[in-house]
DNA sequence: TATGAATGAGCATTCATTCAT
DNA sequence: CATGAATGAATGCTCATTCAT
């Protein structure tokens, strides 16, 4: 009887195999023949898994982000305080926890920000819309608890996004020192300024 | 007596006659071949202009950039409102008059995020300081007129990065359409919010 | 009244000028350019007393052995002992003291050694006579003493050029340490078996 | 199943093919692509077969000396005579037989004396070994039989390379004609000198 | 007499994808 | 099912020499 495989599964594993390599490597780096001598297979194999290169990458990329969610999530729910659960999306611009995903964002941006490819713009969707759903909702509940003002429904895409717009503008600049000082200053006053009753000034992290 | 030549005056020629060229094929794909073919000029005689490649890139992007910063400043004049000031500096993001170096831009991003090129880095770095300075600027003779909260100065920093982290989110999905409007929703309610006397609501672009 | 200028002497200053530019870079790094910045005159100025490159470099190389010359002349002057005149000549493969003028060599060799440049070549010749010929003449002389057995005339043209030969052949194989014990050793040797009274074994260097 | 291919066969196919190519342009001018047209392969072919362009070189150069390792040592057993023996080892620099690969020789040489790759250095090495080897063999034989002093071993090294310097100092001096004459001078009163018993004076070739 | 701006040919190497076995 | 050998286009930079001024 012939052995059934799993595609999906068999797709996964390549992709874990690989996991080490494009940290060491990158995304650029990465050749398929360093991903068919990792997962201990034939490049002609590979190809009836992947359509090209590309999709490889995206798979990869997936496992990785949906890794990050799930601790992110977890994170989220051992907080209490709304602020804390704000400034919990952006650690990812600077904690070194997540050094390694984080490089392997910044190529994904260098390679998204020019290539209009439909394959990684989808995926890029799906994660946007993950972590802005739940950053909304952060947002909303705090809304519906009357601890903010209702004008930060409308501020939350702004302010989901500014922490990766300060982000990238450092990382163009080579000046990434005080990104979580920035960050952080950034949103404790718009917090301190959304709050529908403001009589205490944020705290201001050194 | 050998002929004497403006070098200055030479790179910008230079640089000037590959604008179409770049605007077509991008950064990336641009050879010196082209270059040179197109400035009518030898290879050798390139290299003694510019030290590199790169160095080449940053002439057009420099050339192309301080165009852009006199129209501004100039737009910026011609306004009254804060608010449209504060809006002007986004209209980079959407603006059809802007679209070719707007491209550029993304090419220049593109490169940015993953090498830390210190030419390119250091171009950004003034760039910077120059739209930032200005931003500052309006933000802050807001404040010191009683039109804006004392807290604008401290968040002008994550305001004037936000339309640039909304550009860059909607780039990578591929999603351009609304980013005008989102930028001024934006901008709309968060001048509402830093209004010092806010009894009226803002105007929401449809 | 016009300034004569001595066509002989300037091509020795624009030669001496390139002298330190040619122990750093090396002949084949040596770029017209630097040797008209060197000696502060035009590229046609450099053309107007060189023929080409080439003749360039063989007028520096003839400065830098004409100096050579004259210390080995001196030196061979205050020596007595004919084992020792005879050892001064290959003291350049292996001293210290010629280690720059040494790596000229190289690079002449390297050179010469594939094109026949008769410009060259003709240089050669002339240096190769003139070192040939002193120590000729010093074996004659001890050979005319009766110091030496008469083969020694004879051998003198091996003897002359077996210390190149090793020097070239360790040269090639990057094995260069035990180079001036090599040479020694055999000049020892040679020394002992061509003396017409040999009692005496050579002391063997260390 | 995927096609074998006998790796080391290949090699040796590819470095054949480009025989005539080498003897035609020289090292220095052998490009890759001449090779790859010449060996009706693709660049990336070649490129899976060997590291780099000079791999391919100590290929070719590998195997000519092969060939001639084996030819010498064939004809090293036909010889009776001593003297005989040791001027086989010289032929190599004057023989037309050794044309071709005398032309090889020098390119390699040009390229040893200054540039310290280890490659091409290790190469070198193994080569010098190998005949260097065979000729002390020869000396200590005739020591051993009484036919040659001891001395004879000690100057081994000094007399193998005497030959060496002699082709590269009139390589040099575009002097080739007698050649094979002074070699064969000096190795025959070499040889009178050192024979244990030395009543008979050497013939002179004319 | 002196200048220095302009020239332009020439070349090693990588890697995603295919398809014969 | 699986393999892995073969492909080949594409590109930045140097520097000796000339000749218009």
């Amino acid at each position: 009887m012939a052995i059934i495989v799993d595609k999906e599964q068999k797709r996964k594993d390549i992709a874990l195999a690989c996991k080490q390599l494009i940290f060491q490597n990158g995304i650029r780096n990465l050749t398929v023949s360093q991903i068919t001598q990792q997962a201990n297979i034939g490049k002609g194999t590979l190809y009836s898994y992947f359509k090209n290169k590309e999709e490889i990458v995206i798979e990869i990329i997936n496992l990785l982000f949906t890794e990050h969610k799930i601790r992110l999530v977890k994170n989220l729910k051992n907080l209490d305080s709304t602020l804390d659960k704000l400034k919990l999306f952006s650690t990812f611009f600077y904690d070194d926890e997540y050094i390694e995903i984080r490089e392997l964002y910044k190529e994904f941006v260098s390679i998204l920000v020019i290539k209009q490819q439909d394959e990684f713009a989808d995926f890029k969707t799906k994660t946007f819309n993950t972590y802005y759903g739940l950053f909304k909702e952060v947002v909303a509940d705090a809304v519906n608890q009357g601890e903010l003002k209702p004008e930060a429904v409308t501020l939350s895409h702004g302010i989901f996004l500014t922490p990766e717009g300060m982000f990238i503008s450092k990382l163009m600049r080579n000046d990434m020192q005080n990104l979580k000082a920035e960050i952080n200053k950034y949103l404790d006053t718009i917090f301190y300024i959304l709050k529908s009753n403001n009589n205490t000034a944020p705290k201001t992290e050194k």
